[in-house]
DNA sequence: CAGACGCGTTAACTTGGGTTATTGGTCGCG
DNA sequence: CGCGACCAATAACCCAAGTTAACGCGTCTG
């Protein structure tokens, strides 16, 4: 296949939107070509009641929608990973409803949701993989909202590292070997709703019981996957199968 | 225009579909026509996990979609309300996400996804709305997850509260009047993650201080919005716009 | 009609996790 | 090089919410 300007060999991003169809691929190059944009460090892309006319595709890095309430505590609704497509649109839809923030550095592409959109009018196959996302993100957010809901901290933390060792490791379960995490406990707090000092209690009690360790700030071992996935209440397997979209 | 089946003067359910075009009525009534059921009591309709061929729409009465943990605690993840057409497949499309269950009686069509999928690519006005529905449901998670992971008991019963009530009243915000609100504390309880015993002091409280009182077991009345609203750190009219979506 | 059940209500006691504060390490930058 | 900013780590204290238990009421049902 033609070497794509945003393939790259061995990228979920390349194998999320290979859509095994040449004119679906060209017209995917096309629409986001012009506009790719680098980022570095935290950087608010789009604010919570603002005009939205973008969504938004992150080819390296991460990204995440939150939500900030009155008194500037954060929630991270969900994040976005290379090769998802990030919709911030309220029930409006010409406003969103949640902050569009970057993750360290990286390189994204925003898109006018018109062109989106008539880009998977004429692509079913498109259309069909932005529809697996959909509900990915919905299945995703469901498990979320159990644990933050009904669990200790302790499975929120587990579940989280799981959901996110998962999505960023879409091809395979590969334990005892370090995975980077571009999160830090304070935003891992925001995402889980724990405060950075017990992400802390509780990341250091796993790391004493032998679970996983850190290789530097961002880089996560896993060395006990049974049990972690025991903490958090789920079976790798089967989450896997419900919350990573399959690509193509 | 023509008298559907499923229309009712003044009924949420009819203005939400009626698309403005007779074509396009006439297919949506041909599609739920069929397979309209009644339903009364806490019913299953659809368990996590399991294979999941149908999407569901309520016409009288509310659905709910739920998780489960292993413990038996329960977290609620949504309400449909009649109207919305509630989706629970995971990223697999083949499996659901989570249980779908009803509450007390009312009606409610199934319809095959396949069938629902062929009618929207042909009705591009009801892709629309669907469209403005599934922005509007992620709208309402993200509103609530912030709820969940960073409020107080009472700011998540206040905004439990609001959003149910504009989703009950999308035609305007009546207060001093009674509203049905088809749950109980422990379900309340599921849906804002708290015991039954918290919301239960909760809502005395909210009570006592003169926001809101109980005309019978299910019926709300708001008597002072503004409070409420503090309470719950909304406003109105803002919340409506963005987890509403616009009819037709 | 009597029993069982679900729901609301309240009280007493316990605890998980928030808050605040302090220390030390590391990175980027003037 | 030295400063400031950010982050991990840990301790001490406290409170919001969970848990358990008990009681009353309405309603379904055998």
């Amino acid at each position: 296949m033609e070497h794509a300007p945003w393939s790259q060999k061995g990228h979920p991003f390349a194998a999320y939107w290979n859509l095994g169809c040449a004119e679906a691929n060209a017209a995917f190059a096309h629409l986001i070509k012009q506009l790719l944009r680098e980022t570095r460090g935290r950087c608010v892309l789009q604010l919570a009641g603002d005009p939205s006319a973008y969504v938004f595709l992150p080819v390296e890095g991460w990204l995440m929608t939150a939500k900030v309430d009155p008194d500037g505590a954060r929630q991270i609704v969900d994040f976005a990973l290379p090769g998802d497509v990030l919709d911030p649109a309220s029930a409006s839809m010409a406003y969103a409803a949640a902050d569009v923030v970057t993750l360290g550095r990286g390189r994204l592409a925003m898109i006018p949701r018109e062109g989106w959109q008539r880009y998977l009018v004429a692509h079913p196959s498109a259309a069909g993989l932005f529809a697996r996302q959909s509900a990915a993100r919905y299945a995703r957010m469901a498990e979320r909202m159990l644990r933050l809901g009904k669990s200790s901290g302790e499975t929120r933390i587990a579940y989280a590292i799981c959901e996110l060792f998962l999505r960023a490791n879409p091809f395979g379960l590969v334990t005892h070997t370090p995975f980077h995490l571009p999160v830090t406990q304070q935003v891992l707090g925001e995402f889980v709703g724990l405060s950075s000092v017990h992400v802390n209690r509780t990341i250091r009690a796993m790391a004493r019981a032998g679970v996983l360790t850190y290789r530097g700030q961002l880089d996560v071992v896993i060395h006990d996957l049974p049990t972690l996935a025991a903490m958090a209440q789920i079976d790798p397997t089967e989450l896997q199968a419900t919350i990573i979209p399959s690509p193509g």
